[in-house]
DNA sequence: TTGAAAGCGCTAACAA
DNA sequence: TTGTTAGCGCTTTCAA
């Protein structure tokens, strides 16, 4: 640690550490010419610069990003909000946002919401304060969703991930195309011979996504002439082997014209209800199919790996940092750049071996 | 949006929006004031400060936390680096980490490493830039590592999370005791009657924990009489279940006196691990056991449900949190409590159902 | 209990 | 190409 003073100015000096003003100093250069070596090199001659680099060094120079931030009015912070990490869809996605922050030189702050929209609201506060110049989202439901409307009044940009915005709303959103790839999921289920098919999803209030998916599930039904059924809706996004919860699954499975098919609208419930139908004693997928929908890695990684509609996770987050900050730089003076609202990225059919004709 | 001028004072006023000053002068009281009703309340009489308060809500008034941590030298922002997200032990030891920041007041800037320590260097740098207060990390090995090395020598406090640092050392940590852990996991196998047991872990080099638990492993083993037999060393931390990984498994189980019981280092290798010798044709556990290492929901949300040993994830995380606030603390001028550095948290053995006697 | 004033470290006009 | 200067929004002595 350089813990020398320097000599000449800085006359009474609380001088602490390896600031600018020292660095320009030590230099000889003035503070002005300093801080353009970090910030517009192009600006200064090539030997000045070094000289002010090699001050640096000496000195163990780390510019403080809180000085430049305050004084700039933008931060190069961009605020993060998933609903949680222990899904592993966000965690791809959160990898995907890091990345393309990083590589961009923007920092990124995150929080989690748990899908509880009080908590979403107390953490978006919590991200303006920290003056972030945009966020990535992921909110329960973005249509009718308190904070995107708070956003919305104050300005401030921000871009969903996951949520499918309106496509003629004015809302910035990336995703798949939920309700189209989930119809083509369950078309693989038709095509299979599975005629009685049934959605397992997560509480419908709190999940715009699953909604949208169950609404593939009863296009394609409905376009083969087929009778929706009603779905099982669990508590939670995530299953948790409580014996209530095991229980409601053997009513489901084992009725009479029970389904021969489960369209899951997320893999960790896949994952959840494929084990307890084992326990149950029904094996997947020769007594019962089962398909998922995320494309999480951990899903190929079982036996049988799952078949499911696989997102692009962490192309979605990188893809929805992209387009904030094409916002950011668009509500700069001089670029005028129409970007789109809604990016939807495609999806896949990972064809795994839960899916089998029906017995 | 408030977008209203004030009257008094504030000549040319570029007045962007709602900062302290105007809600000072809104208050008709001093900046000082005004400041102190959010900082130190009790130091200012009852209904200033709720003429402050009011004005500051008409106002629309949201601290610039970013002038406040200029002026005060601390952020009140704690780094974290995590080599992964999508690991789901690190998922839930953010849970517990975001839980006991937010409740104190402290904010969070998450990197993740990847397990490569030329990321943590780099991320490390940035997480500096930002002038956090501290940090909580889990590196890849603490006892030649770059960066704690570095964090040493510029003073900045740090806890670490599941690595586990030397009794008598200056660094703290919070973990599990994993060589005694291993240990114990290990004897649970020998006690149902292995005697050929193996394990199965990510790189060994870029992973002290995994090494400690091998020692562990090897610590059982001798204490029952038993030969260690050679590891099998993945190149990832997390399967992959490439033609290559699948047949050096198959060849490290199908030798003659192969293992009957394997002990995965953590419980993403040990599900993955799982499902391969499922396609193998080998059953588990009448043909051979598992045990995992880390306790992640997932594990017993399968069928069978992963034995293994678990750690309180999200309590660690937690912990390693609250240390380092204890120890900001203790930096403050008057504080003297003299921390333990290394805390070890309890582990507990779950018993699932991948283990049995030996065939 | 309140106010006046001096910065924290940096950037960005503007001038030289 | 470089320097001078005025703050960004806030906290915190020191005095009143």
């Amino acid at each position: 640690m350089t813990r020398k003073a320097v000599s000449p100015a800085v006359p009474p000096a609380p001088a602490n550490s390896a600031t600018l003003v020292n660095v320009a100093a030590a230099a000889s250069v003035s503070l002005a010419t300093a801080s353009r070596v970090f910030s517009n090199p192009e600006l200064v001659r090539q030997d000045t610069a070094e000289r002010v680099l090699r001050a640096a060094g000496e000195l163990g120079f780390r510019p403080n990003l809180l000085g430049a931030k305050l004084r700039a009015q933008r931060t190069r912070i961009i605020g993060v909000m998933l609903p949680t990490l222990e899904n592993a869809v966000f965690a791809e996605c959160w990898r995907g946002i890091e990345e393309a922050a990083l590589a961009q030189g923007y920092s990124l702050m995150l929080v989690t919401s748990r899908y509880d929209p009080d908590r979403e609201r107390e953490r978006i506060e919590y991200l303006l304060r920290h003056r972030v110049d945009g966020m990535v989202l992921t909110v329960a439901d973005a249509a009718r969703s308190a904070v995107l409307d708070q956003l919305d009044a104050e300005g401030v940009p921000y871009v969903l991930a996951y949520n499918q915005a309106a496509s003629r709303g004015k809302r910035y959103s990336v995703s798949v195309d939920n309700r189209l790839s989930a119809r083509a999921g369950v078309q693989t289920l038709i095509a299979a011979g599975h005629r009685r098919i049934a959605v397992v999803s997560g509480a419908f209030v709190a999940s715009d996504r699953a909604r949208q998916r169950h609404a593939g599930y009863q296009d394609a039904m409905r376009a083969h002439g087929l009778q929706p059924m009603p779905p099982l809706s669990m508590p939670a996004h995530t299953p948790t082997h409580t014996p209530a919860e095991i229980e409601r699954i053997r009513l489901f499975v084992t009725a009479p014209r029970a389904p021969t098919a489960l369209f899951c609208t997320n893999d960790m419930l896949a994952i959840g209800v494929m084990s307890i139908l084992k326990r149950l004693g029904l094996a997947v997928p020769d007594d019962i199919s089962v398909l998922g929908y995320d494309g999480i890695a951990l899903g190929g990684l079982l036996e049988p790996p799952l078949t499911t509609v696989v997102q692009p996770n962490s192309e979605i987050g990188a893809r929805a940092l992209a387009c904030l900050l094409a916002r950011l730089d668009a509500a700069l003076p001089g670029r005028a750049a129409t970007l789109p609202r809604t990016t939807l990225l495609p999806h896949v059919l990972r064809a795994g071996a839960t899916v089998a004709p029906p017995p």
